[in-house]
DNA sequence: TTGAATCGGACAAATATTATCCGAATTAAG
DNA sequence: CTTAATTCGGATAATATTTGTCCGATTCAA
């Protein structure tokens, strides 16, 4: 029951393209320079954003990765279920279906009342994070980014223009 | 991101549990013919409820598993937890402190703001299943089980005493 | 005291996740 | 047109987790 590492490393990527001037794009080796992370493996999470049209990505020189649309439109929960895919947690196999007690499938119509709480809980989740836009997390980001390390930031952007 | 099986398992057995006159106990082989489920690794689930205090087992004979304490003071958290444990889905691994533009640890204090957002989603989880009680739980069951399985499952509870 | 019945922990297999590599495809620039 | 930079995507390996099995230790009733 957890989330997959690439979570965390999508977020804090988007969020870093997030802060990005529109249409500039940003390499997935300056990404994993940026966030000391492995590059091939990031490849694969940037590619899982990618399918799920969260970004989109320019092959060639000057090439590299940008938000496909803007940070206000873009939600925790499908940054989460581009990663960790949209199947729920909680998995009904209807075990109240066997053993001796079971008796015609037909009698056993909408989901069970398990599955059910399960569920609800689960839109519980999904509801807090489709409530929080990319640009709510970027900017909380920078509020409370020490200063020191903005401005190494800055400069480490402005650098690869060079 | 998943639930493992083992909670379905779980939350129908102590279900089953719930349904049983107090004292009265249920052993694992009788739990796995009831619902069709692997014996041992039945036994395995019922050990984790056993550490987590949910359930009390009795060795010996006429042993087997009771709840250890009434259904209503049960929550569907505690069961969920029990089997998939208590650690949050998101962990963060702060890579806000990795790269080029990382600080003095010191300038980093409370969890960053995707690690806030991530864990309040996973407090709203938690919040709905810690509201629903065994005895909910059981009692809907009860209330939309199929006439005839009920009657199955009054009488597979007869047998047993014989 | 004996023996039948139970749990519980150690161990093994299967599955899913995480990580890596490399060739093909694409693009900008010389 | 050629070259160098860059990503994509599939094949593959390593690791971790989940699932499944077994057998000994323990308990209780007769």
């Amino acid at each position: 029951m957890k989330n997959s590492d690439g979570v965390e490393w999508a977020i804090h990527c988007c969020a870093m393209l997030a802060s990005l001037p529109p249409e500039n794009r940003l390499s997935k080796t300056k990404l994993a320079e940026f966030f000391e992370l492995p590059e091939h493996y990031l490849a694969k999470i940037m590619q899982q954003l990618s399918h799920a049209g969260l970004i989109s990505a320019t092959r060639g020189a000057h090439g590299g990765y940008r938000l496909s649309k803007p940070a206000k439109e873009v939600s925790m929960l499908e940054i989460v279920q581009a990663i960790d895919g949209k199947a729920p947690f909680f998995r009904c196999s209807e075990i109240r279906q066997c053993g001796p007690s079971a008796v015609s499938k037909k009698l056993y119509p909408r989901p069970c009342s398990i599955a059910r709480t399960m569920w609800k809980a689960e839109a519980a989740w999904q509801k807090e994070l489709a409530n929080v836009s990319l640009e709510d997390i970027w900017a909380q980001g920078v509020a409370e980014m020490p200063a020191e390390q903005l401005e190494k930031s800055a400069t480490w952007l402005n650098e690869l223009s060079t």
